[in-house]
DNA sequence: ATGAAAGCGCTAACAA
DNA sequence: TTGTTAGCGCTTTCAT
């Protein structure tokens, strides 16, 4: 146990550049509308170099009454490498303004994301889906001042996944479509919004609505939804996502079936493995640097304390066309 | 924008209370060694949940030196479902003792991992691998009081992965051992970790060190692997992880080749999509719940003052047989 | 252009 | 058993 030495305070960088608290603050937060001399500037600049002096940061969040954390709730379990990319996105564009993303994973054993909120003091909350009004409040309550997406506008990108990959099914002469629902029930909520966007395709195009069959991770009982969809003529699938199709594909494979010609599947996210798939997996993706930046603007503008109202989309999603279809 | 009434203090709970702001900290954190009344302690905490009380968290972790925040730093990219799992219980641990777990992604782009911990004034890093001594030196300087796992500890345990699938493909009758490195060089470090122990097992049981290719995420990337492989003859591959292997099951699909006839493969992970793979891929997993217990166990006592001295190994790996193999 | 001083909300000696 | 008091390290208004 080194006890390292305490931390310089700005108070030690003020009187080894031989100035004030106020002014170091003023010129590490290089705070506008301040002239500072340039002199000035670099000897505090130099100071706090040389103490390898770190704002702390609770004692600023404390003073300042906000803090410059951003919290990230990332649902439940099974995201693939796309969510890192978001992630890592998100934290990039908003570090830019000075904020620090960090990530907290709902699931069901950790604390109540309003807790997390708290105990980090974060001062922004994103999320991927839209929040619940009620969970809104809390996070609000919870010392949040801006929670992003506000419930209505994830919704509808939601859908216009699901609207994508039927879309492409109809396009390609399919009538008949099934949808493959993930059975793990932390998902059920985001699919069923990708659902509607696929309900919505097939009425569009004037085709019956899908028939939807729910089935886990693994072949057997991927096999029982592809027997339920063989029965009634079905042609063409919807996984909720990747790892939901490549169970199809393998529930496929059980009773001697292949893709596309017995049935052709569309996946959501271009998960890594989906291209490695046999066949290769149809799939969506996303234009994460334009999502991405959406949300780090939305995040930043709100936080200013403007209303962020923005007319372009929340997700940008693209098909990716591979052997299964 | 709603702003919400200005967030009620502690003082505001000792005068509902009719106690001062002593009392009332006493039995929020209800500190040992205080004996307070029952009637005191209920007329507080009901105060407290009338008025909706959240301790302001910088605030206390200004005024108490440290916070409860622990941060996890996930390497870069391959986030499967074992990855959330590991995060789930660590979070729930760390709960259980007080603690808040926030996840902060490696990647590139993002801030360095010293930043964020100053950021959000975390007291405890948590990483996968060890970190490398300057880290820690930076980390300590960022004001976290405790980082773990220390150089060393979980280097051997990385080994120990690479040690049992080299071990399994021997026992099975593989003389002839391959490692598939990926091309992703943000995964190098840990993967020549696992590699010493794949060259530790050859060298034990008398077998020619393994041949190394390194293969990114693609079919034909993968084909290439699987060339070189046959060329001199291998017939085993130790992968450094699921998506690789799967990415060799590929490239052998390239060549005609199927698994474990001709190569006989071995995974790490047990992703989802590994036992949906074509042939269900023979891969490694991991004792979680031991895992998580250790690392939250050796926070909280570190974080206590108590060096946290245990011989106990600090990753259960054990193998999934599948077809592959 | 710079500094003095008053807090931000909480904890923890120390008194009472 | 409870209250008084002094900070924690920083920001920020108001003087200078």
């Amino acid at each position: 146990m080194t006890r390292p030495a305490k931390r310089p305070t700005s108070f030690d960088v003020a009187r080894a550049a031989g100035v004030s608290q106020t002014t170091v603050s003023f010129v590490l937060n290089n705070r506008p509308g301040q002239s500072i001399p340039e002199g000035t500037r670099r000897r505090v600049l130099e100071a706090a170099r040389s103490l390898g002096y770190r704002p702390h940061a609770s004692a600023r969040a404390l003073a300042a009454g906000r803090s410059d954390i951003v919290l990230l709730a990332v649902p439940d379990l099974p995201i693939g490498q796309g969510i890192s990319r978001f992630v890592e996105g998100l934290a990039a564009a908003l570090a830019e303004h000075g904020l620090t993303l960090v990530t907290h994973l709902a699931g069901a054993h950790g604390r109540p994301l309003p807790d997390v909120c708290a105990a980090v003091g974060a001062s922004a909350v994103v999320g991927f889906g839209a929040f619940d009004p009620d969970t809104v409040q809390a996070l609000h309550h919870a010392g949040a001042d801006v929670v992003i997406p506000a419930h209505g506008d994830q919704d509808v990108a939601m859908q216009s996944i699901g609207h994508l990959q039927a879309e492409h099914l109809i396009a390609r002469g399919h009538r008949r479509i099934g949808y493959a629902m993930p059975a793990h029930t932390g998902l059920v909520s985001m699919a069923e919004d990708r659902l509607k966007g696929v309900i919505q395709a097939c009425a569009d195009a004037g085709v019956d609505p899908p028939l939807v069959a729910r089935t886990s991770l693994d072949a057997g009982s991927a096999a029982q939804a592809v027997t339920r969809w063989t029965e009634r003529s079905i042609t063409g699938i919807c996984a909720f996502n990747d790892e939901t199709a490549i169970a199809v594909l393998a529930g496929m494979r059980e009773h001697g079936l292949t893709a596309p010609a017995d049935l052709a599947v569309v996946g959501v996210d271009d998960i890594p493995t989906a291209g490695l798939a046999a066949p290769p997996l149809t799939t969506i993706s996303f234009g994460i640097q334009e999502v991405v930046a959406r949300r780090a603007e939305a995040v930043v503008a709100e936080l200013a304390g403007n209303r962020f109202d923005d007319a372009r989309p929340w997700l940008y999603p693209e098909i990716v066309q591979r052997a299964s279809t």
